[in-house]
DNA sequence: TATTAATCGAGACGGTACGTCGAGTCTTTAC
DNA sequence: GTAAAGACTCGACGTACCGTCTCGATTAATA
């Protein structure tokens, strides 16, 4: 009969969380990553600074949780290969293209890109949620020969995504509606077989 | 012969100017972008603030500027089409692979990505430098036959840059040798002549 | 019993305000007022300077303050005129004599002078606990005959410290023993009834 | 025929002296003596910093200069005792009730008690222009028989400037037309033989 | 049901940095 | 040689944030 070491008192606060999730895309929004504070969240979000550095392990790891709490969930419903391949990115695009969204992208990925710890944690979103479903779908689609057999996932990945970060990111071009579709179509022309 | 009012007073001091610029790359190097501080570069180059503030309207600017330093200035020998092409991006490699160079480029994009004034300096610098002498060149090449006539500028500089903007900002690979040459002759084989 | 609305959070702490105004002493013995620096002050107490201005409304006052604080409470064992009237200002004497209180309390009154607010705060401080207790003394001894009646309060304070201001201010001359005894004894007999 | 040395170049510019020194005295006048500023006063004089640093051995000097610059040349025309008591002093009374002289001299006597250059000067003037001709004035009086024996010089400036410096510094309050010679009057009063 | 531990807001604290202002020195050009 | 103009280093200004800590109130599982 262990005697097991049970938590006692209220669990988090779901209100609290949701709070400063939402304060910390205006801050970035309006400041940008270098001007962005914490102390402006929590005056925003009326919680308390040691409520911040309890749930989160830095500032920029909060503000890529907060971009991607954006980020609508992947669909499912795709039958066709362009639109399976569109379901893994269209979050993205859905995102960007409302709101602040832009802005709050663009700060969360300028954090990740200066920030270690960020950068990690980014990476690994990236990885799970769009880069190992795109290899999965791409071995279904070889395996059914409608991608030949050398496909590249960086160069995949590339072509997916690349032009949308320059966007994003360096032109602060808007992101135009059907744009990772187009991307999706791309791909497939050139990934289709000789 | 209007005489003219000449201004009085010492001229800006060289010597302050490469300091501070070169105290501006370290501070880049070491802690990014968030964390750069314009107190620890006066005191690396043993100049003062208001010195700083005197001769960089941001500091966005400044850092963007210490990085662009970096650059040897473009070579002009080249004489096949794959030479000339390097020609144009090759500085952008050669300062990637000395000493800092990569995490200093790095930071100084961050910096042009976060900061609205460091932004238009930067694509000013970009267009000025690499756009337009890149579309000068597939002018002329096109009306030799050696690209197809359909070319599209933002494709070309998306393939000879796209890469390298993310490894560089990205995944912080190391950009290899004979990376720009590489892009160089995708590209030509991309825009052949059907 | 009506429910308190009390204020949350942690309570001033008194061992960083004792540090405080004790640097601030160290600071304007040695540098006087002009060359006062809240940021030394604020590194000898090992105090933000942040803790500072929230607790002092102005620089002016906050060296006031640290006069006064060297300031012994007033005696009040005195039984004869003469005694009762040392009492009151023997606290000024007392501190200039010990350490290097005539140079700071020499700095807190030019700090008062040059100041607007510090100003105000010294002459309510000199009101309330100088000229009052003189003026009600004088009243008391002018009922039992030992004070003729036609004594002015502005007279009688600028005999007990006219020269004392003169010296501690003017030519720094150090204050000796028995100074207020002296100027007491001199008061009383300039004021003695005809 | 010796080769005198004679200095070359032009000679002390008495226009940018004098505008110097009544910059000085606005900027007196508006901040007082911690917050003046040696860069407001070339600003408000057009004049270089290095000329004020080339003439004047302190800020604190200046500041002294530029208040006893206020100050009429003392009269002469004084026949009995009191007139010639009072024309002595008088220059300081009219300075005072003059356009912004009273905080000019005010400002000017807290540089003097602040500043250690700037006492010495301070001294050194009052020494020689008002307690030695007040020091003559009274042994002849007294040889006259109109002035007792045992008067003391130190006590006799006291009575003539303890109040004035008291209203001037620390009450702020106006000097009234008269104050010297009604304290004139007192003097001589409190020193006639018995 | 009372105790206890975790959570929350508020906000004080020692620090670092901000962007500006001023001190005192030095350099350049004009007279 | 003197002057205006102004760049230079250094240091201080008063404010804003950082990340940590303390306080009193609240909340929910444990005893």
């Amino acid at each position: 009969m262990t005697k097991q070491t049970r938590k006692q008192g209220p669990k988090r606060s779901e209100e609290s969380r949701a709070a400063i999730l939402e304060g910390t895309r205006e801050e970035l929004a309006e400041n940008g990553w270098r001007k962005f504070s914490v102390d402006s969240v929590a005056k925003r979000a009326h919680a308390s600074k040691q409520t911040i550095y309890r749930w989160w392990p830095s500032v920029g790891t909060m503000c890529v949780d907060s971009g991607l709490e954006l980020l609508p969930p992947q669909g499912r419903q795709g039958r066709d290969p362009i639109e399976r391949l569109t379901d893994i990115f269209l979050p993205l695009e859905i995102a960007c293209r409302a709101g602040h969204g832009h802005a709050v992208l663009r700060a969360s990925l300028i954090a990740a890109a200066d920030d270690q710890a960020a950068g990690e944690y980014w990476r690994k979103w990236m990885n799970d949620t769009l880069r190992m479903p795109l290899r999965n779908l791409l071995a279904e689609l070889t395996a059914k020969r409608i991608v030949r057999r050398d496909w590249d996932i960086d160069t995949a990945m590339q072509i997916m995504l690349g032009g949308f970060w320059h966007r994003l990111v360096f032109t602060r071009a808007p992101i135009t509606e059907g744009y990772i579709e187009t991307q999706a179509k791309l791909l497939l022309t050139l990934f289709a077989p000789e």
